[in-house]
Parts: structure tokens; sequence; C-alpha cells
DNA sequence: CTGTTAGCGCATTCAT
DNA sequence: ATGAATGCGCTAACAG
């Protein structure tokens, strides 16, 4: 039925060892015996299977990757920079989306193991201790990409996300404003929520703004959340005149929000937020943002992992990339 | 180094036999075993290996997915409709992307099988020979996804292109239009491009209404290619009062092309196109479209691949999904 | 219900 | 430069 090395070897007339050879590109081959294992090959349509190759060489020349949500446009986006990479060194990618569940994660983790995947990226929000534990199972290299954990244990690549946060607020607060409303993350999010959030603070105390809590709202990342929160905070009787959201999604929606109410923006209302996802400049007004290298996140990530799996040794393994404010037209002086 | 099936046998004082039943739930197993095997695992920390399994028993549960663009939002969207499924049925995604190169699609569609995976998912444009050639090899079930080849040889699961552009232009001329512009995508593309271009005519000729070459634009399917097909429109001296894109991604570029010279959406222009990408909700005009239920596309052509590898048989082999026209804001009266 | 025995298709020593 | 032999970790008859 399937034709295996051993069909070939008797075709070409030929040991298997030999026709392994060739399939491998082992130098140690009489070029005219490699030309008649090729024509061999060629004649009987031989595929070599992977899986076999798997098991007698322990190695399987894929990765794999959890990704949180598959469907939101950073993620896609850093998978991109992965699969090129990954591409680029002939590895290939089992990508496995965990909902955001914590218990989803670790699930795919162990099966993404099973399967002796030659190392994984995790793309997460927390890593909890089990986590750590589950990481600690595995024999092969592991690299967080676009988030860390507390103790720096394990290899990362991302951005500083309290100090894109941080650059964004001092931004509005550059321009005269001191009524800067916050549309956050899960605070439980340790980066794109609470690193986030410390960063607005930051801004405020050192320029001796008080937070308050009424200005500072807790969202879901997405466009509908942005919306609503926008509609909270226009209702206050000292409303914000800027806003500051923790991700290009909930500042569409915030501005939107303030559009259907018959506000102008950036002329009433200026707003920011920390992404750049493509939909930033496909809106009006543009969006001016704190742009995060998503594709490189992804890039430099897989890059790392490749080293290790190659038992290169690494100086730094932990990166941080750097953040970049991109000034378009939702933000005007207070 | 690594525990095997083995170590665990002789832990628990059973045969290989034993524990690969109860690791793979076979119910031939005396309890009180089956709970000494289970102790043993914990001991040992044994994890299956799935790549010997594969070896052994000829299946890997994963399936092969070619994409043609990780980064589109359509594409990941059916993505998300797949890997729902998949996980439902245990399988895993070895994600491929081909950035839309056929050489580039084909080649990962023979590493696909070379991985031994059991089914193979192909979201791409074009299905050509080549395509058809390597899809011969394969021993295993293949459906095309969001795409059809012309001899309907292969199964798939997609909407009827040329019907939905037809519904939407339809629409258009409903509102007493009669000059309607058409950027559409590449003629070579038989689904988004050729077929929606034909609706497109279709339904023009049926109203006794003329195309002209001059209303007819070829883009790239993407936002700036929208935006500059519109100011192309724009500038003609007898200039379209509604468009009709084949995407939603160039709709809304050409929205904003018109916006950007003053004129009102819909009050000057109409827009419709095809997609419901989320984005088209997260505009101003919010977009009418025609929606293409790309979740559905992902999950049913996921669930029929699963059918197939299961050697069911199924009775519609092509599977063609509605489409919906979605009423939003970026269409008025002629 | 449990154990024995063969492979699955290939990489990899070790000889020659 | 090539071949013979071994085993990777597991499933799947088959036997008992």
């Amino acid at each position: 039925m399937t034709v295996t090395i051993y069909d070939v070897a008797r075709e070409a007339g030929v040991s298997m060892a030999t026709v392994s050879r060739v399939v491998n590109n082992n130098p140690n081959v009489k070029p005219q015996t490699r030309k008649k294992v090729f024509e061999a090959i060629e004649r009987l349509g031989y595929r070599p299977n992977a899986v076999a190759r798997g098991l007698a060489s322990k190695k399987t020349t894929t990765v794999g990757v959890v990704i949180p949500d598959i469907s939101n446009s950073i993620f896609s986006e850093v998978a991109r920079g992965i699969e090129d990479i990954a591409n680029m060194y002939h590895y290939n990618i089992i990508l496995c989306n965990a909902d955001k569940k914590k218990e989803k994660e670790i699930r795919v983790i162990n099966t993404l193991l099973e399967k002796q995947v030659d190392g994984l990226l995790f793309m997460g929000g927390t890593v909890t201790d089990d986590h750590l534990q589950a990481f600690k199972t595995a024999s092969v290299p592991i690299v967080l990409c676009g988030t860390t954990d507390d103790k720096d244990t394990i290899p990362s690549v991302d951005i500083d996300h309290e100090s894109a946060a941080y650059d964004a607020v001092k931004l509005l607060i550059g321009q005269g404003h001191t009524k800067i409303g916050m549309i956050s993350g899960t605070l439980q999010d340790p980066a794109n929520g609470y690193a986030r959030y410390q960063g607005y603070k930051k801004a405020l105390e050192q320029a001796g703004i008080p937070v308050t809590e009424e200005r500072v709202r807790v969202g879901n990342y997405r466009y509908e959340s942005g919306y609503e929160v926008m509609k909270y905070f226009l209702e206050l009787s000292d409303r914000p005149t800027a806003i500051f959201a923790a991700t290009d999604e909930m500042a569409i929606g915030a501005i939107h929000a303030a559009q259907d109410q018959g506000l102008k923006v950036p002329d009433d209302l200026s707003v920011i937020s920390v992404d750049n996802i493509r939909m930033a400049s496909m809106v009006r007004p543009q969006l001016t943002t704190v742009a995060q290298p998503m594709y490189d996140i992804g890039a430099v990530s897989m890059r790392l992992l490749t080293k290790l799996m190659n038992k290169e040794n690494v100086e730094m393994s932990k990166v941080t990339l750097p953040h970049e404010i991109i000034q378009r037209k939702s933000v005007a002086h207070a």
C-alpha cells in the first residue's frame, strides 16, 4: 500500500541505509548512487514518513504554539511573525487555540508535549504557577510570546506595557489634559491589564494629578466594552476631556460612543491607546496610539526558540522590544 | 530519561499491553488494575508519546490546514470555526500559512502529508490542476474550505459568491441606483474575484443597465486599494452614486475616500459589499453588507472532514452555505 | 481480563 | 561509500 524506504531500496538496488542517507542529504553517497535512488523515489512516488522519522530521530521539526484567541487581530499578527520565522528554519507549527481559559491552556500544553514538539511558544495572558508547573515537566525549550512571568524564570519576548501606557498618558498630559479617563483591561491580567493601568497611574501621579476611582473603568478589550464604558464617562458631571484606552479596539469603541453623542474627536475629546492594530488607521479620525511591534514579537520569540532548540546559548533570554508612539488624528489640545 | 509504557508496566506490575489499554480507555481492564496503573503513571509522571502511537496506529489525530494569509481577518474567523470543531473531535491542527503563493501551497500540502495528518483542509484561492495533482497523491480526505474547484471533484464548503454579489447589487438597484461602480477583486480568483463580478454583471444586465468598463475597477481586497479605486471613481465626470465592493475592507476604504472628499455616506454615495467582517459594524456609517458565515464555513468543513476521516459516507460532499444581507447604514435611496 | 509477540517506517551505530 | 542490525515507544492481533 504505502511505499516505504524499503521499497525504494529494492527498486534502486541499494540498502535502506543508503536511501535514508540520500533522503537526509548525507554527503557520504556516491553521486551515481544518489541518482539511482532519486530515480527510484520518483518512480515509486515515495514520500518520507515524518512520524517514523520523528520516532527514530526524536525530532519532529514542529513547534507548538498556544494562542489565547485566534480571531483576535493582535494574535494573528503575532502569529504571522512566528510563522515566517518558523518557516525559514523549516519548522511547522501546531497551533492551539486556548479560548483564554487557563485550564484549556494547560491542557493544550500537555497535548503539545505529547506530540513531541521540539519547542513551545506560549502566547497567553497570565502565567500562573500551574503554568510553570506544566512547563517544568517539559523537556523542550519554551518561550513566552507577548507575555512574561513575574519571576522571569522563562525566556520571553514582550514590550514594556507599563512604559507604553505611561508614554501614552504622558502625551495626553503634554497636550494640557488633566481630566483623563482610563478604559482598562482586567487588572488580573498582568500585561495588558495591570501593567497598563500602572503606567496610567504613574503618569498622572508624576504630573500631580490625582487618580480617582470614577475615572478608571474596566472593559474586556473589545470594541463593545469601549463603547459602553465611554457612555458611562459621558454621563459624568465632570467628564474627562481625554481617554486612555488599554487597547485600540476599546479606543475605537470609545470614539464612536462619543461621536454618537454628537461630540467631535479630537476637538471635544481626545483618545489614545496602545496596540496599533491595522484598524487603527482605518477609522476616522485615525487613531493615535502606542504601537506594539506585533510581527516582531512573534518573529523574535520564534527566533529565540530556534536558538534554544538548537542548544545555542543565548545571552538575553528575556527580551523587551521597543514601542513607539504613532501620532495620528485622535488627540488634540485640551 | 524519558519514561515509557514499559516503565509504567514494571512499576505497576502488569504488562505493557495492559498499560496501553488503560491509557486508551479500553474497557477490558479490571478497575483495580486500572487503578494500579494510574497510580504508577502518576508516580512516574508518564506522558504518552503521540509520535510512537501515531506510527503504530497509523493515526495522528491531527489535521493539516493550509491558510492563504493568517493575518487576514476573514481567514482567522474561519480558522476559529475549524479549531472549535477540531477540538470537539479531539483533533489538533497543524496550521500552515501559504502567503497566497501557489507554489508554497503545494509545498505545504506535501509536508503536511509527510507528517501523516489524518485529513487536510484547504483554504486557498484558486484550485489549479497542480493542486488537484497534489491532492490525488494523498491517501487521506481533503476538503476545500471557502473555495471550490471547477469540476467539483473535491468535497468543499463555501457560499455562492455569485449569488451573494447579485443580491448586493440587486439591493442597490432596488434603491433606485443605476450608476453603480464595482470595486472588484482580481478576476483570476474564481471565488472572491470572478464570481462576485459575475453576480454584479448579472444583476445589472437583468435590470437593463449596461455594464461599462469605466465602472469596474480591480483592487487587491485591501482597504488601501478600495480607497484608491474610489478616488478614481470620484474623478469620473459621471460618477457612480453607489458602489459595490467585493470585500468589506475595500468598501470601508471607499467610504473613507468619499468622506475625505467631503461626501456624505450614504447620502451622497451608497456602499455595499460582501463579507461582514467584524470591522463592518465598527466603522461609521456602519457597513451594509452581505454576510458570509465565516465561522460556519470553518466549522462545517471541519465537521465534514471528520466524517470523511471516519469513513462515514456523506450524502452531500459539496455544501453551499447561505449568505444574508445585513442592512446597516451605508446604503440610501438614489 | 491480561500477557506475548510483532511490527509501524525510519535513523543510526557498527562493520566492511 | 555502503550494508546489516538494532531500537525509537507504542498499538494490535492473538493467545490464554
